[in-house]
DNA sequence: AAGACGAAAGTGGTTGA
DNA sequence: TCAACAACTTTCGTCTT
């Protein structure tokens, strides 16, 4: 395989096609952990797994000391994924048959182990958080980054013991949300109280309050990071994609950003893209993935379209 | 007939007194 | 704590293609 390397993290795999539009130009983005195409933006696989060494390195020595060995540290497991398990084996360090009067021994030593390894109450409830955690973002497809963010920042308001007495699923899912926007790779507060069955209401009353306590700051979401997985839903080119955020970047200098929903924004432009591109696309199929109503597209489009003078033929 | 449009009434959240 | 407010939703009738 033909590897060529731009820019540190992205790499052209010449060899493999878009099976979408047969470019040979994917992208792998590790940033979203997303194979994309670079020619007509359609998403090849999600949840990549970045496999490369964890830094650059200049020499083989280097490489040597510096590629991965065994399992990276994984914040998403309660201990990191660094704990040691007694064999179930029933064999000692050389390989020898353990004798039966000590096998009662080491059936207790594993009892105890099990038991003290998720002892205390801390860890038993970050341990079910970061169970919680990893389904919630399995059913909201996000990649691994995502998850690591969101299993770091539950770590950290479970150290500083300020969500006690919270609903935990309501902070998991809160968590999940504030990983969410600090990885640009936004879902709304509908989709992941649709995922969590906690009204959304809640999951947002909590991420204001962990954001407040531990001082995240997590700047709005800009309707543009919704564009590529948008696009991709609707199986979009890319020349629309492009148009969607040359229009979502016109937008910003006129005051049309602030106090809408970004969703909402992102919607309309990507509705004035296709118009602009002539690909036929009803307001509905864009409020179905955009998860607002067809009133408040059109509502926003008739905005962006009046203060941008765009031209749109009917 | 499907999609676009827009009016009107209702909902949930924010802000400022 | 309450009212005012803007954004957004729901619903529905009308127009356009």
């Amino acid at each position: 395989m033909n590897n060529k390397k731009i820019k540190n993290k992205q790499l052209i795999y010449e060899a493999d096609k878009c099976p979408e539009c047969g470019a040979s130009h994917l992208i792998r983005d590790y940033s979203r952990a997303e194979l994309v195409c670079n020619k007509c933006g359609f998403v090849v696989e999600e949840d990549l797994i970045d496999h490369g060494p964890e830094w650059r390195a200049f020499d083989s020595d280097e490489r040597d000391k510096k590629t991965r060995v065994g399992a990276p540290v994984n914040y998403t497991i309660h201990d990191k994924g660094l704990s040691t398990v007694i064999g179930w084996q029933n064999r000692d360090y050389y390989g020898r048959y353990i004798p039966p009067r000590n096998r009662a021994q080491l059936f207790r030593l594993r009892k105890w182990q099990k038991r003290i390894r998720i002892s205390d109450g801390t860890e038993r409830n970050l341990a079910s958080a970061l169970t919680m955690l990893d389904k919630l973002s399995s059913g909201l497809n996000l990649p691994r980054i995502v998850r690591e963010t969101a299993a770091m920042l539950y770590r950290k308001i479970a150290s500083l013991k300020i969500c006690r007495g919270r609903n935990m699923e309501c902070v998991a899912a809160a968590v999940l949300y504030a990983a969410c926007r600090q990885c640009n790779v936004p879902r709304t507060l509908r989709e992941i109280g649709e995922i969590a069955n906690i009204p959304k209401k809640e999951i947002g009353r909590n991420y204001r309050y962990i954001s407040r306590k531990i001082q995240l700051r997590i700047l709005p979401t800009s309707p543009r990071d919704y564009i590529p997985r948008f696009c991709s839903q609707l199986k979009l080119d890319n020349n629309v994609r492009v148009k969607t955020l040359e229009i979502i970047n016109s937008a910003y200098g006129e005051e049309l950003i602030s106090g809408r929903g970004p969703s909402s924004i992102a919607a309309a432009c990507l509705y004035i893209a296709t118009l602009l591109c002539d690909v036929r696309i009803t307001q509905r199929e864009i409020s179905i993935v955009a998860g607002v109503t067809e009133v408040t597209i059109r509502n926003r489009y008739k905005e962006l379209v009046r203060k941008l003078d765009i031209e749109v033929s009917a």
